[in-house]
DNA sequence: TTTGTATATCGCAATATTACGATAATAAAA
DNA sequence: TTTTATTATCGTAATATTGCGATATACAAA
């Protein structure tokens, strides 16, 4: 065992707990927070500003992609992170429609 | 390695990944909507209808209840969970702080 | 009391995640 | 071209998570 059994949930029930999980660890919540308060977008400043190694925040990077929050550009030799804001908003509208329609209680 | 360095991140930053994490598995997400959305609240009940394990679905309640999402009251020789709306409420209005204060970017 | 029902917890096996050193790949600079 | 800097990927060790059978616990019903 330890296979979560996505085949007996549905595509929404998958979809969200993939984009909660993802969010779900503290380099990837301060990743998401230097890029957007901190202005720094290039992936080497985030290793020393985080205090990772440089493969594990790579991985981080990867990770944030994978579900379309965030966008990488080439600039010279550095990579440039940004964070792909109409995905955010409809990332943040997805969470609030699942917060919204679950807030009843049966007793 | 495999351990999540929980010291290099702020309490906030924790904090939010422990939340996402915890909703970041579909079986987790099932239970909310069916406490909320189809009035199931006894733990058996959720058993039949999710088709988890008992083991597990236990398991995954008490992780939601660690969060404060969840309360359970006895009634009789069974279980009802509850969704804690204040709780609910509260959370939704932390993981928006977060969307809303991360939602710039540098280039 | 005995039996049956509902839930929690323990222990374990399978799998996933986290972190990082080593190395590859790419492009600018010398 | 050679060197240097930046990032991605691979391989691996450590740890965490998932799922479940077995069992303990608690209560109701017989």
């Amino acid at each position: 065992m330890g296979i979560t059994k996505t085949q007996i949930f549905d595509k929404r029930q998958n979809e969200l707990a993939q984009l909660f999980k993802i969010l779900g660890h503290p380099a990837r919540i301060a990743i998401l927070q230097h890029i957007s308060t901190q202005n720094s977008c290039i992936c080497n400043d985030l290793v020393e500003e985080i205090g990772l190694a440089q493969a594990t925040i790579s991985q981080h990077l990867k990770e944030l992609k994978s579900i379309g929050l965030l966008k990488g550009e080439i600039e010279g030799k550095r990579m440039c992170y940004c964070i792909d804001l109409d995905r955010w908003n409809e990332l943040q509208d997805f969470l609030n429609s699942f917060f919204n329609t679950t807030k009843h209680n049966c007793c």
